[in-house]
DNA sequence: AATGAATGAGGCTTCATTCAT
DNA sequence: AATGAATGAAGCCTCATTCAT
């Protein structure tokens, strides 16, 4: 009982991230531009002015809305690749299984889409998430086909260029589904996707016999 | 005599292209609802009203630099696509070239990460580019694929899930470059990913012999 | 006993003037519509809402501002011009030497200034401000006056308008230093200013010999 | 005929002057932050809108009020006092009936008090305005006393001083008309005022016999 | 009595759209 | 055909005011 704070100030703790999380649908739905703060507050429950207790501007809430999305992300990966044992494939699809559970299924998974759509518009905030996000998650798949390659397990191929043919199609996969995913005839499963995605990379990464 | 019109009747006509051409590289930038028509007629040269004479409206304009960067498109995909005679990877690396070529390398590799951004608040215009470009352009992947998994040349995979892990490291290559390459580090050598992309692809689809 | 209070007590009493002159300040430095509540209720060490506890309204506020600065006002004056017994130029000199210890060297001293740029807005504040100020401030002037031509020491003039005339310089310190005195190369010194003004006066008021 | 611009480009230079004029009117009666652009507007006969192709913000437009009504002011009250012949005082007089008929009598004569009223919250726009105004007043009225005490005619009193009291009541009066005058009671007969006010001026600068 | 989170009306500003020239 | 001045709806943001604690 005694432990329990009160409510008010529950709810003071609580609000940024609730209203980053209302931000974060309509600013992938619409985009940065398009979505109205009336809309973002009415989605949280809030009046407009409640936002600014939290949030300077609109360009505020949308940087938080990022950095947000973006803290619980790589982290867990990034201990998945140093503890890894066995093949550097099974790395790779431990990595790409982590990165589909931490953000794929989730609703930061409309994040790639807003990045690519908003980047030009917000350099620095790109640059941010491009160091804090991007660069981390490429070193992962980095050290698992640097480990495939010394290890004889994969061919020889330029890394970095390899790591951008490696995650592009998961990328494309997120990106997909918060855009055209919602013409008619556009479905993707995304199991099947991951597996035929998987099967191409086990086949192609692996090295041919002489 | 047929190929020569005086130059006010070529402007006259001209112009509408002149103005999506524009508009594209704003909207491309800076989203839909960011960029501003006055911005579009500066680039273009022209006053705001003069866009009116030939646009009904900001909708209309998007609409118009979606479906002319579309017609060019995917014709004479599907005339290789026809014509070829060679293996069915040979056929995948000519379509893939050609869509390098015819957009990739044209200022229409924008449209991607623009439909992706707007799809959501263009429905109808998304499934009209659905249907007229990406329809089209799954199909000639398709029909490389039925033709290698039939003559044994690829393993066998779901065919339409393949489609999508095949071209959705190209989609994401221009969306890329029109996003985040904008920011220090990203750089990413179209011929050497396009290599990339090819080699795995050949090891990836090719049949397992028993 | 009389002169001690308990503080809780003190501090409450004293809450409102404490509010009121927190107030002065910013409605002086800014005015009445640029000057914000949460400022004044910082200023003052309160919450915003505290402010609602005494006062109903920021033009409650305002008013309270005007009226509590005049109330210390103009009393003594009217004893000094009452009792006095020598020349009328002297007594001149006596009532405006209080004014200007009474107001001009006291934080009211801005209320002239604030009451000048907000009357418009507020007429049945700057009504009140008249009769309880103004008035009685001509008043004691017109006394001296009266009393110097009827005994022959000053010339005949018109008295409403030689009031007029007498004050503005007086006013026109206080207003010169809360506005335009901020800008470099604009100080005076009251003083000296005062002391030019009464030389003026004295020669300017005395009658001509014939 | 031929030397008749067009209606429309009339309008077009002549519109930043009657929005000024509109803007002049509404500031002085309710304040700078208290004066809504959509009043302006209507004042002016324009949409809300329309301010905007002629000022960047309400802050610029103020600026351009005080810019615009000093501009016409004390060109011809220099010439003045380069050409004049006669005594000291006959300049003084000069002087402040020029002052009077070229800002007294117009509708600039509200800037005073706009300027008193918000010096403090646009500091740069104080020091323009003491630049080019207060400054340039100050030096006309400095040439008569000192040609005045130096021919004798005038008593010696420090310049810088004097000359605020000499010009205290002027300025008092035109704050006055468009503050306090507003109530009941405390209307002014400028002529009187000035009379009265050249009268003590006349006697009280005049050096005294010994 | 005091707080400060929350509200929502209202103002400044932008920009798609219109229309007289 | 072309212009560009003008409009006014709509969005961001501020801040006086309220109220649960």
């Amino acid at each position: 009982m005694s432990n329990i704070s009160p409510p008010r100030k529950r709810r003071k703790e609580a609000r940024p991230s609730e209203l980053s999380a209302a931000a974060l649908d309509l600013f992938v739905e619409k985009g940065f531009a398009a979505t109205r703060l009336e809309d973002v507050a009415q989605r949280a429950g809030v009046s407009k002015g409640t936002l600014y207790l939290y949030f300077d501007s609109k360009e505020a809430l949308f940087k938080s809305v990022i950095e947000d999305g973006v803290v619980p992300v790589l982290v867990e990966g990034e201990e998945i690749a140093s503890r890894h044992e066995g093949s550097a494939f099974e790395l790779l699809e431990k990595l790409l299984a982590n990165w589909w559970a931490g953000i794929g299924e989730t609703s930061f998974a409309g994040i790639p889409k807003l990045m690519t759509a908003e980047s030009r518009n917000f350099p620095e905030l790109a640059q941010f998430y491009y160091e804090n996000v991007i660069r981390r998650g490429r070193a992962q798949v980095a050290s698992a086909l640097e480990r495939g390659i010394a290890s004889g397990e994969f061919r020889k191929l330029d890394i970095e260029t390899t790591i951008d043919v490696v995650i592009a199609p998961i990328l494309m996969l997120v990106i997909w589904r918060y855009s055209m995913a919602c013409c008619q005839g556009t479905q993707v499963d995304p199991q099947q996707y991951m597996a035929v995605h998987l099967t191409l990379l086990r086949e192609g990464l692996k090295r041919t016999q002489v």
